[in-house]
DNA sequence: TGTACATCAGTGAACGCGCGTTCACTGATGTAC
DNA sequence: TGTACATCAGTGAACGCGCGTTCACTGATGTAC
């Protein structure tokens, strides 16, 4: 069961899937291939078995930590604005705020991939609009193109919020912020639309 | 004219200035002590002479830039209302989008910030705490700290959608969660407090 | 006023270290006969 | 079925380079007499 199609899918998979939670938790110039190669077990020199560069993995790992969170968060979540504010108050937590590396990938990483080679804002853009084609479903069931904008910007929003809340020392501070996060984020899905 | 007190205060003004530019725009982890040093005209050598680390420099670099951008941008605006919509519509920008070294800090930096030591994030929360007061004193002028974490909130959002906009590479569509961005950020200020 | 000396901002080479990447090699697995 | 060979995932040392930090030194400026 060694050197099989199969076997080595996993592992590039593996390595992947930990490169993900290490790029959220050190971010991407803090993240050495080294490091990035043992947390999947293996060491440096295999690394190029499987990715042509490190901004290979990179681009790589941010388009599969939004799948990843589509899959798990928002294709999870129920029909209609339910499910949003499900989605806004998993958000919003403090779980999700302190586990960095299980956490959103937009909030850890947003700023490093706006200064990325253009392979991984691609990557990134692919997957963000994935993830907002799930708000907008919900934000307007009979129309989800028309609420794309919203669903954007909300998802800007809330990447925003969570990031300020890690940034403040003041935890006090930092949690309220959290609980305004949420009803900011109703008050822009119930908003009515006029653009 | 050489050195005296105020002369070694004027270097380590332009050191603190360049480096602000410079980590803005290649980031924290991407910006070296040799390259910060260049910027502003002298070698790696004498660094240790201005700061006593990389760490120290960047949290000095970090409240001098939140200090300049109140002085320059929220401290300039009108009073009320009117000086809220005028930082809001300067902040959502293309040019302000653009311009990464000369733009906000907070959207450059949060989530690098976030990561960094405790010094940094003090000196980010500082800085942070007068900003918003800009925008509370603007929010509730009869009573600005009733209006503190809706302004906090405002910063959030603001960077974050600041970050989205730069990391898609969707030109067109980056261009209209800007506009999306001045909406949100109107309807918000514009709503009624119901905590 | 002129000269000898002290001060100190700034230089540039070096420290050990980790970076991204390359490559000769190992050894367990699968294949051929 | 047993043996010889091919495959290839993975190792680990090395490449040149830039990192943060240290330090012996330079040379222009200011001070003392």
């Amino acid at each position: 069961m060694r050197y099989t199609k199969e076997h080595k899918q996993q592992t590039r998979q593996r390595i992947i899937t930990t490169a993900g939670r290490r790029l959220k938790r050190d971010g991407i110039d803090g993240s050495g291939v080294a490091t990035l190669m043992k947390d999947a077990g293996l060491t440096n020199g295999t690394f190029y078995a499987y990715f042509s560069s490190k901004d290979d993995l990179v681009a790589t790992a941010v388009a599969d930590q939004l799948r990843t969170q589509h899959a798990n968060i928002v294709a999870q979540a129920a029909p209609g604005r339910a499910g949003l504010e499900q989605i806004i108050r998993w958000y919003f937590s403090t779980e999700q705020r302190d586990t960095i590396d299980d956490g959103c990938p937009n909030a850890a990483l947003l700023d490093e991939i706006a200064r990325s080679t253009d392979a991984a804002r691609q990557a990134y853009t692919d997957g963000a609009l994935v993830l907002i084609d799930g708000f907008a479903a919900r934000l307007a069931p009979h129309d989800p193109p028309s609420a794309r904008l919203k669903a954007l910007s909300l998802l800007g929003m809330m990447a925003g919020t969570l990031q300020l809340s890690r940034a403040l020392t003041d935890r006090q501070l930092a949690d309220q912020l959290l609980e305004q996060g949420i009803r900011n984020a109703l008050a822009l899905i119930d908003a009515e639309q006029h653009e």
